[in-house]
RNA sequence: GGCCCGUUCGUCUAGUGGUUAGGACUCAGGGUUUUCAUCUCUGCAACAGGAGUUCGAUUCUCCUACGGGCUACCA
């Protein structure tokens, strides 16, 4: 019966896309999965008719494979198996262990609102509980409308969960919750088991909100004789409000992470450190590091605020670990157009001379526009610290004509030239520097001024530099 | 309201019955750099509160406070 491999599973419902907390859940389970030699599952919770939509699989299965979450087996659809879960209920019904409600969704609610004025808890007033066959012999036979109720013991229910710890909940907490509905669909904590059970999942890692739900499952594991496996819930993540993750503070989703231009990689690496730590100092993972050094015993119970500075600094780590070629491919992955008329080489040493200064693909692609077009402006409070008079014009004039017969276009042939000529007018190679990284670039911030002129090529230096001549110190 | 869970710098966290309570991000300042970024150094900053156990509690127990979750014919 002990399998020596885990199964897992992640089973979102399509309801929406994948959000943060959706992919840290798959994330987790996935590296349980790998670390172990296990397998993780897919399953979608499309009972809700209602609100699940096709495009949010498809969505929620995008964001999955762009973080490289991939699963193992055929997706499961729980739509797809509604016969199974008949099933069940039959024997559920058959055994006795649930039964027949034939109480009016009207009167329950009804009840439950009085019971929320008076401040009492809600509970089921097992009014069907016991009725006699005659009974339910003339509801059927005049159609009454019914659901089935888990007949619930009374017993505490204790079971270990792996982050935290042994929980004990009495079934007087508990109704007789509805495990079908007057259509004949079964709910959640139905499908769950008898899914669970099936796909032969050993360990059930899912969120903390689901923690209350666990006995109610457990007494279905035993209702239907089935073995229970184990259980992990990870803390929720926070806004930074405290308040569950959500829309309001801005992006929630995976998709909108990668087209801000996050890596996958990095957000795996945050993710992951948010209410997980692997006990050493370490912080910056790649995926495969991150399977190899997991573990559940490292999760934490309280939950985690996101902290989106954070998750740009590894970003920014991530991105810089990645070379000119990736980074141009990466880029376009968000942007595809991006420079298609320009030389690959040239645009990956753009991005190999930028990457330190980015934190994001998107921020790279942002800072990398002067090395593909002549600046149409220059930055004003630049000009007014680094141009500010015609003198820097002569200056700059003298540079020109040193360029222009520079041979040898390299970095340090022209760094030469530049320092040259600063002597010779007996200034620091300062005020020639920023003057010239201004008429280049058009910005004040940037990367080795050599390593640019280089790289933009002699033509085009000696005509930004010329523009910049014309228009300069006049705005 | 009831039940369950939690509480170390602003945030992510390490940690122990006796520690100067450590690291990372952020922020502030210094150094390096032609600028920015990187890098580096320094600084700011925490054991929720109250009892109890103990020679000694941040660490163990209880209570309170605060926070989160659940309390559907949603999942």
């Amino acid at each position: 019966m002990t399998t020596n491999t885990p199964r897992v599973r992640f089973a979102p419902s399509p309801t929406g896309q994948l959000h943060l907390g959706g992919a840290r859940t798959a994330l987790f389970n996935w590296l349980f999965a790998k670390h172990h030699h296990g397998k993780f599952l897919l399953r979608i919770e499309d009972t809700d008719r209602q609100r699940s939509k096709q495009e949010h699989v498809d969505q929620i299965c995008e964001s999955m494979l762009w973080l490289g979450l991939t699963w193992d087996e055929g997706i499961v659809y729980q739509s797809k198996r509604l016969d199974i879960y008949q099933k069940a209920i039959q024997s559920l019904l058959k055994t006795d262990n649930a039964y027949r409600c034939f109480c009016s969704k009207d009167d329950l609610s009804r009840q439950r609102e009085e019971a929320q004025k008076r401040g009492d808890g809600y509970q089921y007033n097992q009014a069907c509980r016991n009725i006699s066959e005659d009974v339910i012999e003339q509801k059927l036979s005049s159609s009454t409308p019914f659901t089935l109720r888990l007949r619930v013991p009374e017993k505490v229910i204790t079971f270990k969960d792996r982050i935290y710890g042994e929980i004990n909940v009495n079934t007087s907490e508990l109704d007789d919750f509805i495990i079908a509905r007057t259509d004949g669909h079964p709910t959640y904590n139905l499908v769950v088991v008898v899914d669970d059970d099936d796909m032969g999942i050993t360990h059930v890692i899912r969120g903390e909100d689901h923690i209350s739900n666990t006995p109610k499952q457990i007494l279905i594991y035993d209702a239907l004789v089935l073995p229970t496996p184990e259980f992990a819930h990870l803390p929720m993540i926070l806004g930074p409000d405290k308040r569950r993750l959500s829309k309001r503070h801005g992006a929630t989703g995976v998709q909108e992470y990668r087209d801000m231009g996050y890596l996958s990689e990095a957000l795996n690496n945050y993710l992951a450190l948010l209410g997980w730590n692997p006990g050493t100092e370490e912080e910056i993972f790649s995926l495969p590091r991150l399977t190899d050094v997991f573990s559940v015993e490292q999760i934490q119970k309280k939950p985690a605020v996101y902290d989106e500075k954070k998750l740009q600094w590894v970003s920014g780590q991530h991105l810089f670990k990645l070379s000119g070629k990736e980074l141009m491919t990466g880029v376009r992955s968000i942007f595809p157009d991006w420079q298609k008329n320009e030389e690959d080489t040239y645009i990956e040493n753009v991005c190999e001379l930028l990457k330190l200064r980015a934190k994001s693909l998107t921020e790279l692609k942002n800072i990398s526009t002067y090395f593909f077009k002549d600046p149409k402006s220059y930055e004003e409070k630049a000009v007014r610290k680094r141009w500010k008079n015609d003198s820097v014009n002569s200056l700059v004039k003298q540079l020109l004509d040193e360029l222009t017969s520079l041979e040898n276009w390299t970095e340090s042939g022209a760094e030469i030239s530049l320092r040259k000529v600063a002597e010779e007018e007996g200034v620091s190679a300062g005020k020639l520097i920023h003057p010239v990284r201004l008429a280049l670039s058009g910005v004040s911030a940037g990367p080795s001024l050599f390593a640019m002129m280089k790289l933009l090529g002699k033509e085009t230096c000696l005509r930004r530099i010329e523009t910049a001549l014309g228009k300069l110190p006049t705005l």
